[in-house]
RNA sequence: GUGAAUGUAGUGUUAGUGGUCAACACGCUGAUUUGUGGUGUCAGUACCAAGGGUUCGAAUCCCUUCAUUCACA
């Protein structure tokens, strides 16, 4: 088995798991924020950048990829590990969240997907079969089901439709792999804002026997208190003995949720995203750099960081940068809201050791401030 | 010194010839961003050079002043 997760020990007080994540590049420590580069890069950071700040294992996209440069040129290059130049652990999504957000570009059905292109407007179909034959062909050593990622709202019988189909194109994924000793293929839980559903999708995906399972279908526009029931009692549906990773989450407050949830592995845009539009995630709060107030501010982005960004510059000489559109200011803005959810999973992960993850939950959000 | 023209957001353009929200770009101010469709999205931002008239009502008409530009001396 190339994807194994070890547990550690659960916290005391919260429930919440501190585990080992074992994969062919490495081993990676759970909880655990994964930076997100879609196209084989995470925008704006070199791999030796990514690991200063110790990220541990990094997202990529399997439809982007495949759109371009193509998955043959990246087999040829050796695989996206070497293309990419990162030899840590990478997970690559399948592309079913890509689709759901082609919205009107797309068209679903039992077979797979056809959607025209956001790049130049050409027809494609993509399949499980093609999914995983493109991530083979990637070699993450985590690849993900091709799933059908339902929005919200969305009729109860549409999602029970979805959920089976979903199951249904897991198998497919799983028929289709064909290297199953050196990646590990998750499978992905739908079943909307259904606890029945929910528990039907995972019923039905932990007897395909996957290395690894993930919660799909949050996050995409349901309130937060929806969300937080759906994981409550979705996460218990999961083994024990297997990785639990919940998609598309990236705030402080989803992932304090997420880990006491029992939740091992998390990833969003969110962080690189809001950072090329110079919104800095800081220990006392969200700040927005382009606001007049940073003017004259020479304190760095957040007086209590470490990182490379916070170590070098100031608020007023980052917000200049971003108000010029600087690059660097991207990078500088990414290098820190990166390293803001890391240092947090670190130190999620050593509260859990010593039973105390709701303390620090509370510890962090008297300097945070509390979020809606 | 004489004559003429012009003066509409922070900047640059522009509509408007008495009567619903004065347009556009940039800037500025703020919000937003959740398995990334790489400089995004949304919102706000002008009492029409100043003062005084005419009128129910003026950016639009009249007078004065100021500023700028052009022509003639």
């Amino acid at each position: 088995m190339p994807i194994s997760y070890e547990l550690i020990k659960e916290c005391k007080q919260s429930g919440a798991r501190l585990g080992i994540l074992h994969t062919p590049h490495g081993e990676v420590e759970t909880p655990i924020f994964m930076p997100v580069g879609t196209k084989a890069t995470v925008k704006t950071m070199t791999p030796e950048e990514l690991k200063e700040i110790e990220t541990q294992i990094i997202l990529s996209n399997t439809l982007h990829l495949y759109l371009r440069p193509g998955h043959e040129l990246i087999e040829k290059a050796g695989g996206l590990h070497e293309f990419m130049h990162w030899d840590g652990p990478i997970l690559t999504d399948s592309g079913g969240f890509q689709v759901f957000s082609l919205d009107d570009l797309r068209d679903i059905s039992e077979e797979g997907v056809e959607f025209r292109s956001f790049i130049d407007g050409s027809k494609h179909f993509f399949t499980p079969e093609k999914s995983i034959e493109v991530q083979n062909a990637l070699g993450a050593d985590i690849i993900m089901a091709f799933d059908e990622c339902p929005p919200y709202p969305a009729e109860k019988e549409y999602v029970r439709k979805s959920l089976e189909m979903t199951t249904r194109w897991a198998k497919r994924c799983k028929d289709a792999h064909k290297n199953p000793d050196t990646q590990g293929l998750f499978g992905i839980v739908q079943g909307g804002m259904f606890r029945d559903l929910r528990e039907q999708s995972a019923k039905e995906l932990i007897e395909l026997d996957f290395p690894g399972y993930a919660i799909g279908g949050l996050s995409v526009g349901e309130p937060k208190d929806l969300m937080i029931e759906v994981l409550e009692y979705t996460a218990p549906m999961l083994p024990k003995d297997k990785p639990r990773y919940l998609m598309g989450i990236g705030t402080p407050d989803y992932i304090f949720e997420a880990a006491i949830n029992g939740i091992d592995m998390f990833d969003c845009v969110y962080p690189t995203r809001i950072a090329r539009n110079g919104t800095a995630m800081t220990s006392t709060g969200r700040i927005n750099l382009k606001n007049a107030q940073f003017k004259e501010d020479f304190k760095p982005i957040d007086e209590a960081c470490d990182c490379y960004a916070c170590k070098n510059y100031t608020r007023a000489y980052v917000r200049h940068l971003v108000k010029e559109n600087e690059i660097l200011a991207s990078r500088l803005v990414t290098i820190h809201n990166l390293n803001f959810l890391l240092r947090l999973s670190e130190n999620i992960r050593e509260a859990i050791k010593e039973d105390r993850l709701l303390d620090y939950k509370e510890e962090f959000y008297k300097k945070y401030g509390y979020i809606e």
